[in-house]
DNA sequence: TTTT
DNA sequence: TTTT
């Protein structure tokens, strides 16, 4: 039967993609990016809670990302969930759930603390300038069937 | 930062319900349930792929899935992403992820085989006499509250 | 900017398929599908609302359309608004609002109502022997490239 | 039949919003959204291609959009089609279809153009000290409600 | 473990 | 005009 597996997330990257180049000039990036929801408790507090999400980016998106993304960055991202099952060593039934892109936004990032001192995490602190803000799809995508 | 985390599904039960009812009037509901895509392969064939999703429902929506939701039956899910994360004996970092769901749909199920011998494993056959089709919101759900 | 414009809908078709045949290849296919949502108002009756939406979907799943979509089916449809505008005989500016449909898969119908006598409407009646159950990506679809 | 009706915009508000306080307490916000997607042709120049949404915000939310949605934001929504249907002077059946906002998310503006001129607009120019980051569900929201 |  |  056909079925929807869909997931959105609109988030902030934890740290720099990881990119590797496999044989045959397959390229996988893998990101790391935090959804936060915040809300107020019975006590009327202020509680954050961040879920932390293993995206999964091949071919062109991975060539994209390794050159644009940054840690620090908004994203929206369009993708399905994709779990890998193994046993492990001790014969335990193991499962780990990615998230497989299929398209994604670039948002932005964090402000740019004008003033202050800068950090040098590498992070991504929003000077539009240099980045291109673009929807990327997903399929064959050389650099020249990007819309920027 | 505000964020999104969002999940749509649309597949069928894997099995019926496992509810808990918890003390304090909390009941949880565990369901899985399965997205399967479909696509030729290059050589033309034609090739099925399956996702199990684990998913989490609580009081009001647990105690609708213990009453209608059975194995086999076809649903739409919105929900969200939401992980445990601990540490094993071994001291390993393990994560699990489930769908946290805040609203379903119920859609039927695989149609009555009128004539075949009916299977005794209790899964649901679409006989829609028995099953109300409607949305399930999030909220706390007295059966009163229930649009059906 | 690059942004967002998705609309996810599940209803039921109002009529079958309207499909245009234009020079050069093209087809256009135009649904009516209804989304149906209930509550209880404040009084407790259950209360019914019903969105009709028109649906635009060209070449390969328009003939898909053709084909296998009927009247009374139930549909699950991700797509954009698209809407046109233009100035009618008075000068007034008007505008009118579809979806433009990216994906859709058929659910089914409404349950057939063996031994009841049949509705000579043409709709369908989820007799799933005559309906491939399948998710139709955009696309160049020839018929050969569809998975089922 | 309970169904699905669900659109998910990402885009740029192209005014400020248009807020009515009726009678009663209902407070009623109307705003211009532009979701644009770009792409490039068939000769490869790029092409963009802009939508204008018509939301509409009912009180707390509108409450919200009236005191901190500017021009030149931009804005996650989640909501859902509804269309008023008349018969206009001339007997003509009209519809003009909108987006009911059910939760929306400030994700910033265009970017502060420092040392150029500024615009006298009025425009949101992403100054975010000033504006709080979050996501604002539907209900009953008092300010008090708000989780920032 | 579901469904077609 | 659909569906329950």
């Amino acid at each position: 039967m056909a079925g929807v597996n869909k997931v959105i997330l609109l988030g902030n990257l934890g740290a720099d993609p990881e990119v590797k180049h496999l044989e045959g000039d397959k390229v996988v990036a893998n990101l790391r990016l935090a959804t936060t929801e915040a809300y107020k408790d019975k006590s009327g507090n202020r509680v954050e809670n961040t879920e932390w999400h293993d995206l999964e980016l091949w071919d062109g998106q991975a060539r994209i990302a390794e050159q644009y993304l940054k840690k620090g960055m908004q994203l929206y991202v369009e993708g399905k969930i994709k779990s890998d099952t193994w046993q492990d060593e001790q014969g335990n039934n193991r499962k780990r759930t990615k998230i497989r892109v299929l398209s994604f936004t670039m948002l932005g990032g964090r402000p740019d603390n004008a003033g202050s001192p800068q950090s040098n995490t590498g992070a991504y602190t929003g000077s539009t300038q240099s980045m291109p803000s673009t929807s990327v799809p997903a399929g064959p995508a050389d650099d020249d069937d990007l819309p920027f």
